[in-house]
RNA sequence: CGGGAUGUAGCGCAGCUUGGUAGCGCACUUCGUUCGGGACGAAGGGGCCGCAGGUUCGAAUCCUGUCAUCCCGACCA
């Protein structure tokens, strides 16, 4: 491709709406454009990268045996009532774009595919000898994110590739789910791309396992923990750890103190001298629930831990036995609104009354209690008195009238031990959410009555996996992973070309027809390569080169007559003289052996 | 949804306080000189100053509303 008809649009000036380098490099370098508020238009240069990478990954599925289909972007709201998801999906804090037909019959657009699939399977596989099966498909997917944010890595419409498995039992899901872990990390290790493989949580969607594939870096909206040892990773959202051990109570006196003013656990402690792992805090929140109703929940935590509202949201679904849309602070308004007598905020004691919900409007009138077990393991501590400026010391869990459900909700944190070796600590890093592979099991395959009949002849549902790869985010996350001041400099591998030859001086013959030479050699050689064929200075060309991240560059100037060039790597930006015959060696050499 | 900020040419910005009909740099077009790290000179083209009301003889500028974009938060009482 020549340069010159590549409708290649570069900007010198950092656009102003955009704040981390990758989002900056790529509207620089001329690969997207913004349509709308997290809708972007893939430029060519972009839609050569995305086609690389979308071809790893589709030999990678290959490999393992898994089909490549394309289902529709539009489904019927009913599929996804009878999965139970489409009211959680559209209402409220719902990300499912919706609309009617001009039948008035609603539907929605596909920000996952489990119920397409699971029905389509439900209707085709009949038998456990068709199974195993595995699909993936590679398309567009729409989800209303609440904020979209920097650019492609998190959209509103961006291209994914989500495979999903059916199996005759469970252990044949663990084998094709341990495929795809290997899967992923040759793809991502094909990409050129530093991930780690971390523990998830699975959320709302339920199953057993799950893991996702982080792209380490700073910009990441991830926090993952990790140990030392290489043997713990972990999203935070899901980690585990050993909270440090508590500083006991000297005092076993019982006593209510007058506490004016100290309403947070740091002023309390600074004024009483207490440690806050003496003192239990607790939360009022208020739990959405998926059939509208409302549930007030009191969380108790030790002092100096802090909540995990990911843990909290599945403990609530698991306690309830239905499905919890979120769960947040309740506030001095909500209360007022429910006709409520104002609570004794930040004098709260685990064992708050009941009583006081008796008059809520439209809350269920007793609180869901929990604890997380480094509060419950307190013998002796101090908690709110349950009156304004009032706290109890030296108080215990038979005083407050027994311990509440103890369930792990504490965020873990760096400088914690870790479960597996208390002698590890936990580390911290930011990661990009590059890929995700759940176990399913038999969810979806159940509510959507998708049966198969198995080896004695009776009916049962699948068990299901589902793997997704953000096709899109990965292509900015090997920016924000490889870049530097002059630019993008892209693993060569989803570069969306490999060499870029710039002919210094387009006047001078010599240099002109040596740079045609080589082009069409490399192209003959099966090289993706761009001529820098415009008539502008050199150094227009090379900040444009370096821009735009080609790997190699070629650079055809005064040695021309001599037959002689220079060979640039971008990534490192060595730079050699050398004859062309040779460049043209290393490079088919380099290229082939790497890269096809 | 709450908080903050910003909307003026393709991109980056000034002008607004103190109203008088729009400017700078880059990019674009033409000509000339240049030609190895974002050249120089000359001449051009491009704007419902986000949108809608209002105040005024007169609004980019003041007032009201609205829309859009970006950032922070979704929080330990």
């Amino acid at each position: 491709m020549r340069v010159s008809r590549l409708m290649l649009v570069t900007l010198r000036d950092v656009p102003a709406d955009a704040e981390i380098a990758s989002h900056q490099l790529l509207l620089r370098g001329g690969y997207i454009r913004r349509v709308t508020s997290g809708i972007y238009a893939y430029l060519p240069l972009m839609w050569r990268v995305l086609s690389k990478i979308k071809s790893i990954v589709q030999e990678e599925m290959n490999a393992i045996g898994a089909l490549e289909t394309l289902l529709p972007q539009l489904h019927p709201a009913e599929l996804w009532q009878r999965s139970g998801r489409w009211q959680g999906y559209t209402a409220g804090e719902g990300i499912m774009f919706n609309l009617e037909d001009r039948q008035g019959r609603e539907l929605g657009l596909g920000p996952t595919h489990e119920e397409v699939i699971t029905t389509l399977a439900g209707d085709l596989l009949r038998s456990y000898r068709q199974l195993p099966v595995t699909l993936y498909q590679i398309q567009s997917k729409f989800r209303d994110e609440i904020r979209p944010r920097f650019g492609l890595m998190r959209s509103r419409e961006f291209i994914m590739k989500d495979a999903y498995s059916f199996h005759a039992n469970e252990a044949d899901l663990t084998t094709t789910y341990k495929a795809m872990d290997k899967a992923y990390k040759r793809i991502f290790s094909r990409c050129g791309l530093e991930t780690v493989a971390v523990d998830a949580d699975s959320g709302a969607i339920g199953g057993a396992a799950s893991q996702e594939f982080m792209v380490t870096a700073d910009a990441g909206e991830d926090l993952i923990l990790t140990s030392a040892d290489g043997i713990y990773a972990a999203n935070q959202e899901k980690a585990v750890s050993h909270p440090a051990k508590a500083t006991p109570l000297p005092s076993k006196e019982s006593i209510v103190l007058d506490t004016p003013n100290q309403k947070t656990i740091e002023t309390l402690c600074s004024t009483q001298g207490l440690h806050p792992s003496q003192v239990i805090k607790v939360l009022v929140m208020l739990a959405r629930i998926e059939d509208g109703e409302l549930q007030p929940v009191l969380v108790s935590l030790r002092g100096d831990q802090e909540l995990n509202e990911v843990k909290l949201l599945n403990a609530l679904s698991k306690e309830l036995g239905k499905m919890v849309l979120d769960v947040a602070p309740i506030t001095a308004d909500q209360i007022v609104s429910q006709g409520i007598e104002a609570w004794p905020f930040g004098a709260l004691g685990p064992d708050l009354d009941d009583a006081l919900l008796s008059s809520a409007k439209s809350w269920i009138t007793r609180f869901l209690r929990l604890a997380d077990p480094s509060a419950t393991a307190l013998e002796n501590f101090v908690c709110g008195a349950n009156r304004s400026d009032q706290h109890r010391i030296g108080t215990n869990w038979s005083k407050l009238g027994g311990k509440p459900k103890s369930v792990d909700l504490r965020k873990a944190q760096a400088g914690d031990c870790c479960i597996h070796d208390s002698s590890q600590i936990l580390e911290e890093q930011r990661g990009i959410e590059v890929g995700h592979i759940f176990q399913l099991g038999r969810k979806y395959s159940q509510a959507l009555e998708a049966h198969f009949t198995n080896d004695k002849g009776t009916q049962e549902p699948f068990w299901m996996g589902c793997y997704g790869i953000g096709i899109s985010r990965l292509a900015q996350a090997a920016v924000e992973q490889h870049h530097d001041e002059a630019g993008i400099s892209w693993p060569l591998a989803i570069a969306p070309f490999e060499v870029i030859v710039v002919v210094a001086n387009l006047q001078d013959e010599p240099q002109q027809k040596l740079a045609e030479q080589l082009y069409s050699e490399l192209q003959a050689a099966g090289i993706d390569t761009l001529l820098d064929d415009r008539n502008e200075r050199a150094g227009v060309k090379f900040k444009d080169a370096d821009l735009i991240g080609i790997p190699w560059r070629i650079v055809v100037g005064r040695d021309a007559t001599k037959a002689e060039v220079e060979l640039v790597k971008r990534s490192s930006r060595e730079v050699r003289k050398l004859p062309a015959t040779q460049a043209l060696a290393e490079l088919i050499e380099e290229i082939g052996v790497n890269n096809h």
